[in-house]
DNA sequence: TAGTTAAATGAAACAATGTTGCAAAAATTA
DNA sequence: TAATTTTTGCAACATTGTTTCATTTAACTA
């Protein structure tokens, strides 16, 4: 989906910092941290503001938020058509390179259903592998 | 696992502070963050004595390291006997609540091996689940 | 198009988290 | 007990994340 459409699709006003944080996520198939972004963006955008517009983008469903083991967290492009409600649920893999340190999402790995524990509601998954890529193998 | 024999099997020495860790997981059987675990010791124990304790804990296996969606990691005791090499692949699911905030280990849940993406090596697996557990229905 | 309104931004101040180096203390070994 | 090695505490520092508020900017309206 076009950046432009995208902000409008969730009413979020187009600015130059949001589209700047939509285009390095489309030029990339890849997840990236607070940190790296901010690195990319330079000393153009505050800090502030890039927590901002990934918390904003996370929540409508334009982003998803990857857990990690090392940083807190990455965020990568939701690629999928679906709504808001299910953007946590039903989710993909993702795939953790330990040589390159990049995070990748696995798009055709639905992550398998199991039943969940007596008594326990599961409303989110997360599935994080990590290993070598195949770029650096 | 005994802890005092838990220690000798790694080579760690014996210490109040190294036991005063392992009886907290001991006594509660769900995963801790850093700083909760650093409140439940006090000001007994320095903060970077305790970086030091998890992190020589999981590497040798006597925790596991739970990435997580909003802190950056959490820790939980390692229950099962397998080797060191296989502390980090042959894993269980753990379980989030959001309500309580508590996370804890399915030791029945094992993770589904899918098989790997095409040319990648995967030798990690995370799988966190998130929801409202059976205590907060 | 100009004026109005609401959202987004940048900056500062602060809080929390994580790392490194080093000297003192404590646990094991001899 | 003495020697050796690990562990600890502390200080100093770096990074990450949050809050508040004044200013700017985008979208809307007349
Ligand atoms: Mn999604
Ligand atoms: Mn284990
Ligand atoms: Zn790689
Ligand atoms: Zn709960």
């Amino acid at each position: 989906m076009k950046a432009e459409e995208l902000l409008l699709k969730h009413k979020l006003r187009k600015t130059g910092n949001r589209l700047a944080v939509l285009s390095l996520f489309a030029g990339h198939s890849k997840a990236f941290s607070h940190s790296e972004i901010q690195a990319k963006m330079g000393s153009n955008m505050d800090r502030v503001t890039l927590y901002r517009i990934l918390d904003a983008f996370e929540k409508c469903g334009i982003l998803h938020k990857i857990p990690d083991d090392e940083v807190s967290v990455k965020y990568a492009l939701c690629d999928h058509d679906h709504s808001v409600e299910h953007h946590h649920s039903d989710d993909h893999a993702h795939f953790k390179c330990h040589e390159c340190g990049d995070t990748i999402c696995l798009e055709d790995y639905e992550i398998p259903s199991l039943k969940s524990p007596h008594g326990f509601r599961v409303d989110e998954k997360f599935l994080l592998l990590g290993g070598v890529c195949d770029q650096c193998q």
